[in-house]
DNA sequence: CATTGTCCCTGGAAGC
DNA sequence: TGCTTCCAGGGACAAT
């Protein structure tokens, strides 16, 4: 499921491949991911474009192109690009041919990703809070964000207006490292707990785009190789196994309808 | 505005 | 063995 670190790294590695290349047909294999948009009419947006830059925002990829708009692609759950795969594919939705022979691939399980054209990121830029990696996100900031928020701090750290690209599996592995329960109301946090969770925050997340993401679903790279980070997961999707700070069994219990895995012992209420 | 619940979607696992 | 049911969860959206 590819969050932050996962976004990431896939812009990382594409960009080499898609930059200067332009676009030279798009096949439509599943025409839903194009709504509202006509197969038409995408192809006309995009066919003759060539790829300026690209950029991620929390979770969202964007490709900018000649014309001046760009391609947004969000991949949800079980959404990959990949760049001329050598097997043929299941779940095929999109399939981009470059000017140079080159494809991308844009392959999606379970039909969540989202893909559309836009004028700007503005649409997208009103919906984010700020990126968690970037010096604009501050403690300061971030207490702000939380200040008077009763709900529990895992569902407000899931929620894309506090901060952008935080996912399920991220947020459990933060609290575990700032020692917080995930069920704690977010505005009640003490300046050294929300000191703490800030540096969780950023730590979490460099450290995985330096192990390019984690692959505990359908996560792979462009290239298919997958990610490593989920080998350094002490909680996410740990249920049951022992914590590898104090040895209890590691708790699952659901937040909002999101497994979420903490130690009770760690992580007090 | 803050908060909560519902829906979308499908392959694999679990249950009968 | 084969069928049905449940579950994973990001984010848009509606309701309160």
């Amino acid at each position: 499921m590819p969050e932050l670190p996962e976004v990431e790294t896939i812009k990382r590695e594409l960009e080499p491949l898609l930059v200067g290349r332009k676009f030279a047909a798009v096949s439509v294999c599943d025409t839903k991911i194009v709504s509202p948009l006509t197969v038409e009419g995408f192809q006309a947006e995009l066919v003759g474009q060539g790829i300026e830059y690209l950029r991620r925002r929390g979770k969202y990829l964007f490709l900018h192109l000649s014309s001046g708009k760009c391609l947004m692609v969000h991949l949800r759950m079980s959404g990959a690009l990949l760049f001329d795969p050598p097997q043929p594919q299941s779940h095929v939705r999109l399939i981009f041919f470059l000017d140079n022979g080159s494809k991308l691939v844009l392959v999606d399980r379970r039909r969540l990703g989202v893909v559309s054209i836009l004028d700007s990121e503005k649409p997208v830029e009103n919906r984010l809070g700020p990126e968690p990696l970037e010096p604009d996100f501050t403690t300061t900031e971030f207490s702000r964000r939380l200040q008077g928020r009763k709900a529990p701090v895992k569902a407000v750290l899931l929620d894309q207006k506090v901060v952008a690209g935080i996912g399920n599996m991220y947020a459990d592995e933060a609290l575990f490292k700032a020692r917080i329960h995930p069920l704690r109301p977010a505005g009640d946090l003490s300046p050294q707990e929300i000191q703490r969770l800030f540096s969780a925050i950023r730590s979490t997340l460099r450290s995985a785009i330096e192990n390019k993401g984690a692959s505990v679903d359908t996560y792979q790279r462009p290239g298919g190789e997958p990610g490593t980070a989920h080998f350094n997961f002490k909680v996410a999707h740990c249920g049951g196994e022992p914590c590898p700070k104090c040895g209890t069994p590691i708790q699952r219990l659901l937040i909002r309808n999101r497994g979420s895995y903490f130690c009770p012992t760690c992580q007090k209420d």
